[in-house]
Formats: structure tokens, C-alpha cells, sequence
DNA sequence: ACCCAGGAGCTGC
DNA sequence: GCAGCTCATGGG
């Protein structure tokens, strides 16, 4: 099928953005986007025009809530002004493309726990090796296979050495712990919708390895907590560098994980980061 | 409040 | 090669 679209939607932007680490891109110029037990390949063919590779009924019941395109980008990102925030008007515009999508939870949070203190590459790394020995096998549209993310019990079901050759490092013990409690019922990353955000972020940091950095990732990229606020250490820097009297959350909220994400891509960009 | 270990891989010199 | 850094956290 077809998607157009006048809404932010820049898949290139999205895939590079650190918020999510298995899309990748084809030779074509698609990308191959992996979730749960779906896939999807989507390319942009004109601006604006989106050729997807499922019909309008996996649209409207998978992609168009993953891709969040119930929400309108381009009107919130309106609210960065050209004259009181003038850095924010210029991250929010160069990153107009940017959205937050709808991840699994569970996948999101066992990501973040990985992703601590570890650059972008490898942290795909490890979580498609974490596929590759615990995923289920599964074809994509054009006959390719990938594997799923797994599900809690596989991935507690490893064996130590398979989850080792993970390269996990320091960070095996947080993963087989978090693993542990979800398959014994004690914590449930699927149940944290009636919990509000600061009752959400107490709960997930009593999770061992998950301080307020992670906490915030997973509530901002796995529970679709728009305002939550994840600060790193780049977003330290523009806190410091930009924020010096401080970041005022009362303009961008609820978005200001949002436009945390429009900082941050921005930003780093300033420096030519790779991803 | 500070300070360090713990793992591995990318980056720049 | 080889430090220095990386979307942090727990423990001392």
C-alpha cells in the first residue's frame, strides 16, 4: 500500500535517532523495521509518499500506532518559539521528521538496560545477537528471515554461556535478573499503564540495573510517556550549554520527551555524531 | 557527596 | 596500537 502523509515522517531520521535499534536499512533505500512479531519494509518513493509493503488492514491494526500517526508532529512542534527559544526552534525544525514511536515494552526496556554506557553499535550488536539465539524465526514479506525479539521466557530460558556470547558485559546480571522476575510474575512490563509517570519511573527503578536514566528511556520509548525526559550525557551538556537557567518543562509539557529527542538528534548532529 | 569497577566496541590519534 | 569515550548504575 501507499501512505501519504503532510506530517513529520522522516524514516532516515527515526532509524539513526537512538530510540530504536533493529530497523535497518536496505540498498534500496527502505527500511526493514522489526516488531514483535511483525515486519515491515518501508521505503520513501516521493516526498511525503510511503510505499509499504503490508495492505491498509496490518496498517491501521500495526504500523500506523507504531509509527504513532495518530499524533500530529507537526502542530506540537510548533510550540518551540523563534524568540524565547530560539535553540529549540532550530533543533524542532531541522529534526521536523523526527517522531516517537510505539514500541513493545518489554523489548524497550531489556534495549535500554542493555544500551548503558555503550555507543549505538554496539548495543545492536548485542540485542541482535540476544535474537539470533533466543527469537523466534520468522520471514519477512519478501521471503528473508529475522529473528523476533524474544519473549521473556526465552530469553530467560538461555543458558548463561549463550547469553554471555552476547557481549553483554557488566550488564548480564541486569538482563537475567529483569528476565527472572517478569517470568515469575513479579513485575509485568505490559502492566504499568495505570500507574502514572512518577509512580511508573519509582517502579521501574526498583528494577536492579535500571536507574533514572533507563527509567525514563522505557517510559518515553516503551510506554509512550510523551513527557517523560530521559537526560544522558548529551543531554547534560545542552542543559548546561543551552539551559543554563534551566529547561523549562512548563512550555513543552506533555512533549517534553519529545522535544528532548529534537535536542538531542540536533545537537549531536552540531558535532557530526555518528550513529 | 564523591568515586570507582565492570565489559566491550567504536573513534581518533 | 592504544587511550578515551560511550543514551549509567550499584556499591563502597
Amino acid at each position: 500500500m501507499f501512505l501519504n502523509t503532510d506530517d513529520d515522517l522522516n524514516l532516515s531520521m527515526i532509524a539513526y535517532s537512538g530510540q530504536c535499534f533493529r530497523w535497518r536499512e536496505l540498498d534500496d533505500g527502505a527500511f526493514f523495521i522489526p516488531h514483535a512479531a511483525h515486519s515491515l519494509i518501508i521505503k520513501e518513493v516521493s516526498a511525503g509518499c510511503f510505499e509499504l509493503d503490508c495492505d491498509e488492514k496490518e496498517y491501521d491494526e500495526i504500523w500506523r500506532s507504531y509509527l504513532d500517526m495518530d499524533n500530529d508532529y507537526s502542530s506540537i512542534r510548533k510550540r518551540a518559539d523563534r524568540k524565547k527559544d530560539p535553540f529549540m526552534y532550530e533543533a524542532a525544525g531541522s529534526m521536523c521528521g523526527m517522531r516517537i514511536l510505539r514500541q513493545d515494552p518489554f523489548e524497550a526496556l531489556i534495549s535500554f538496560i542493555i544500551s548503558q554506557n555503550r555507543n549505538i553499535p554496539a548495543i545492536k550488536n548485542s540485542i541482535e545477537l540476544i535474537c539470533e539465539r533466543s527469537g523466534q524465526l520468522l520471514k519477512d514479506s519478501r521471503g528473508n528471515a529475522f529473528y523476533a525479539f524474544p519473549t521473556a521466557a526465552a530469553l530467560h530460558d538461555m543458558s548463561d554461556e549463550a547469553l554471555k556470547e552476547c557481549r553483554l558485559g557488566y550488564r548480564f546480571d541486569y538482563i537475567k535478573n529483569t528476565a527472572a522476575l517478569i517470568c515469575d510474575g513479579s513485575f509485568d512490563p505490559y502492566g504499568l499503564d495505570t500507574l502514572d509517570d512518577d509512580e511508573c519511573l519509582e517502579k521501574l527503578k526498583s528494577l536492579y540495573g535500571v536507574g533514572p536514566k533507563v527509567a525514563s528511556c522505557m517510559l518515553l520509548y516503551g510506554l509512550h510517556r510523551m513527557n517523560a525526559f530521559p537526560i544522558d550525557v548529551w543531554v547534560k551538556r545542552i542543559l548546561k550549554d543551552k539551559y543554563p537557567d534551566g529547561f523549562p518543562y512548563d512550555i513543552y509539557s506533555p512533549y517534553c520527551g519529545l522535544f528532548q529527542q529534537y535536542m538531542f538528534a540536533y545537537y549531536r548532529s552540531l558535532f557530526s555524531v555518528r550513529l
